[in-house]
DNA sequence: CACCTTATGACACGGCGTGTCATAATAAAA
DNA sequence: TTTTATTATGACACGCCGTGTCATAAGGTG
């Protein structure tokens, strides 16, 4: 066990913490879940079933995923970190507001380190509306900071809003789309999704 | 109680069941629990208080509202029925898909027997990330409904998807947008919404 | 009247998410 | 090495949601 649960962080002092290390590897535990959720579905493997199977405690288990939701949630993350308009990611925008978007998109969609387990992550998240609701609420820091970036731009705050609001409906669609097929690369349905804005550009 | 608990229909023979009649009002009850949402918080109250306010027992609770969100999104059926593209709501769209779609938006707001009513929903689901989630499947059926009618225009699948992922995110934010101000008519808020699409008509 | 349909509620169950508490394991300090 | 501090771990219990079963009450229909 404990097979190089993380990668060794090369920072010159990380300032041990002093205390008993982690013998729980989150990651295989979450790989273990999604497995349990394709076989044997989602609704129908609880909580104290993936416990068991991975041989640690219920209460364990809470400890490193707050939620049922985040075992298949919680990859994303550093996604949509990636994809939620960080300073440098693709540069400013020179009126063109769908170029940036989709410069952010892709440059999102670049930052997943295995897309077979984004794919897998999807294809449960499509089948059950239960964890695509919560996919709408786990998407929302990302609309906030497109939204705050088109704001500092002299966006309307209603304009704003609204297409926060579509390129994460948009966004959420075409990814459910790739992960429905085998195509390798997400990024043309990235695009192909964007290309129904219009995104005025709020012509001065 | 029982105050004119259905408006009497006035159909001709509409075959009396033969049993005993219902006591419990179900607007009444989704109007209390509206009112314990807003003075006491969505989480803070429980079915079960509830259930004590109204007089009732839990389990009748559940007999009228599948859930605690069916509480506050139970009422919404109706509008997004009618928005959901019935035949000959704004008739069809002569090659103006956006034309189109501001039409059955506007159509479904029409259909809202009380406005300040639903301000009072869409406030306490705006609140509410959980119960923001849940609209997005509550809107799934509108989606649905309106991407069939994009297919059989001959739009292509993935453009379709997509137009539709949108429909919905926008003017959820344009109701969102509309519920959290005083404006009387919602209408320009969903136009304002609709015009962020660009909808290219899939040229022939 | 008897009969039947339906509403109602009491009870129990599985599951999620949370809290508290005691114990074990390990690193750092004395 | 001994002590101490920090952390992981798990056992127990709780409130709440949603569901099922079952018995009872209340009203129409024959």
């Amino acid at each position: 066990m404990n097979a190089g649960s993380l990668s060794d962080d090369g920072s010159p002092a990380p300032t041990r913490p002093a205390g008993r290390p982690a013998t729980i590897d989150p990651d295989a535990v979450a790989a273990l879940a999604l497995r349990l959720f394709a076989e044997r579905g989602y609704e129908r493997t609880s909580m104290e079933d993936i416990a068991r199977a991975a041989g640690i405690a219920r209460k364990s288990l809470y400890r490193y995923f707050a939620s049922k939701a985040d075992l298949v949630w919680g990859g994303m993350d550093p996604v949509l970190e990636a994809s939620g308009g960080a300073p440098g990611t693709g540069g400013d925008h020179d009126g063109d507001l769908l170029a940036w978007l989709r410069r952010v998109a892709v440059a999102g969609a670049a930052t997943i380190p295995d897309l077979s387990v984004a794919r897998g992550r999807l294809r449960i998240i499509a089948a059950h509306p239960e964890l695509a609701s919560r996919g709408h609420e786990a998407l929302a820091p990302q609309r906030t900071s497109i939204r705050d970036h088109l704001l500092a731009r002299g966006c309307p705050p209603d304009a704003a809003d609204y297409v926060s609001a579509a390129y994460i409906g948009v966004t959420f669609a075409a990814w459910t789309r790739w992960a429905a097929g085998t195509d390798p690369d997400p990024a043309p349905y990235l695009t192909a999704a964007l290309d129904v804005l219009r995104l005025p550009g709020h012509a001065p």
